[in-house]
DNA sequence: GCTAGCACCTCCAGTGGCTGTAGAGGCAAG
DNA sequence: CTTGCCTCTACAGCCACTGGAGGTGCTAGC
């Protein structure tokens, strides 16, 4: 199986998967004569893990961790529980802000009444220096979630 | 007023106020004769504005689009109140997917027993191809909303 | 034999919104 | 004159890819 064919296997970008295999989150496969990658099933499922993982908002550092629990038949499951575990809380985090925002928001978009940008609420609000809080200092920021 | 009263008036980074700088969105200022920048009262209350439109979540280029319309006092206030529509809708829809996680997340979360790797939950539903639907194709993915 | 059309290769730049660092120069107080 | 901040420019790094340039390899049809 060349690369577009695990490409199409796992829905995976042909790119992206030459992007895990630079860092090291694919492992180097087998080449043909002329070079070509070719992948077995193994592959296949090892990818599609990777997939999942993003799926659920997991980073590659964080699936890179949950693959090798995989791989370690003997491991308890405690430390893959801990990574969910820390991955809801933080998604929970975001929710909580994304709320507040949305909040926020509505009270902007109503008092939008279409009149002159003079007297334009929106405008008002953000000229304002605290309209409500919206918690600064968030100190670390993670881009994990950025699609979501 | 130099550069750091700037930050602190606005609570913004330096580097942050030299890099709005080079995409233009902060005006280039006068120098001392060290070349210094120096501010303007004007100029703490185009950034505080700009600020409160990232806290709201709005883009570079939303609050490029905002600050022109500010100062357009003949315009309509449509375009802003459309501009924030258009971020409320995309908020929203983070939340959606967000909130769906959030349930996907509970369960593996639930599910795992601190058992052996062997028959741990977390791993299977990684392993399997489709847990429930994290619904794929975002199409694009925007980069906007890394911090909530 | 020639050409078209793929899939594949490597390498590199760009995305968004900053943040952090290096190395140099400026400026006021002690 | 030194200490200790400030400021300057310029550039690398973060995350997780994505897209493109420019080339090779392979097969099919004429």
């Amino acid at each position: 199986m060349l690369i577009g064919g695990l490409a199409k296997a796992t829905g995976t970008k042909v790119n992206t998967i030459r992007f895990y295999e630079d860092i090291g989150l694919m492992p180097e496969p087998e080449r043909t004569a002329a070079g070509q990658r070719t992948y077995t099933e193994r592959d296949v499922k090892r990818l599609a893990f990777i997939r999942q993982a993003r799926k659920l908002g997991f980073s590659i550092e964080e699936a890179r961790s949950l693959l090798e629990l995989k791989n370690t038949p003997n491991g308890s499951c405690d430390k893959a529980g801990d990574i969910a575990k820390q991955h809801l809380l933080s998604v929970e985090d975001r929710l909580t802000r994304l709320e507040a925002l949305r909040a926020e928001l509505e009270n902007v978009v109503v008092s939008c009444t279409g009149g002159d940008v003079s007297d334009c609420k929106i405008i008002e609000t953000l000229s304002q220096s605290r309209p409500k809080s919206v918690s600064a200092k968030p100190k670390r920021r993670s881009h994990a979630f950025s699609s979501l």
